[in-house]
DNA sequence: TCTTGACCTGGAGCGCGCTCCAGATACGAG
DNA sequence: CTCGTATCTGGAGCGCGCTCCAGGTCAAGA
């Protein structure tokens, strides 16, 4: 299995080398296997969850959601008990986007006011 | 002009009484008026201004923003300046959002692959 | 008048999400 | 083998956005 070193993983996933250690930390990612020396190598699954991980945050998720979210895909959960953490993740996220349209709702009445 | 306590204006917008203190030290809001006695009086407008900046805080504006925006809106900018500000504010928004549905698009197939 | 509770100020403290640092170790190029 | 760079670990530091606290002031009710 080809692997890649931290600074590749780090480049090709647009997160810094010590978010990715502090990802592994906090139990978001890995754990990375290691080299015999003790160096981490990213796998390509590990780098595709790293987006994954990446996208949630970007998307405003708490570190302590993601953790949950990680042990809710990777444990032995029941189905149901997934579905229901998912969707009520998603549910979470469209009153983000509720707020964002709010937010700009207002812009466009400033805008429109002032153009 | 009828005005307000404190601990009324916190009740009223949801926001506490520390935090409105901050909004106020932060120049997002006020200056508040003051009795006699120092103690702050809100009006309508005070609360309302309130409500505009809770709403934005909620879309995931900095304070550092809201502070620009309230410059922006306050001050002698010319039309082109504010509008250019707030087009810039509602184009980041628009990329939360985007943020948000890449999430969601993730949230809907991992609840679809576990139903 | 006295009590009680809301409010004042300035400043410290806190949780989050990184980010940086020191000191040690690994390892590829020459 | 040596050098230089990448990486390791544990822990400190930081910016943000509140939140809390001490010690004092104000004001309405009994």
């Amino acid at each position: 299995m080809t692997t890649v070193t931290p600074a590749t993983a780090a480049d090709r996933t647009g997160v810094s080398i010590d978010t990715l250690r502090y990802y592994e930390r906090e139990g978001l990612i890995g754990p990375i296997r290691r080299s015999v020396g003790g160096r981490r190598q990213y796998t390509e699954d590990d780098l595709f969850w790293i987006g994954l991980v990446t996208c949630f945050r970007e998307a405003g998720l708490g570190i302590a959601d993601l953790r949950e979210f990680v042990a809710i895909l990777r444990a032995e959960h029941s189905p149901q008990d997934r579905v229901a953490f998912l969707r009520e993740r998603r549910a979470s996220l469209e009153q983000r986007v509720a707020a964002l349209c709010r937010a700009m709702e207002v812009l466009d009445e400033k805008i429109a006011y002032y153009s």
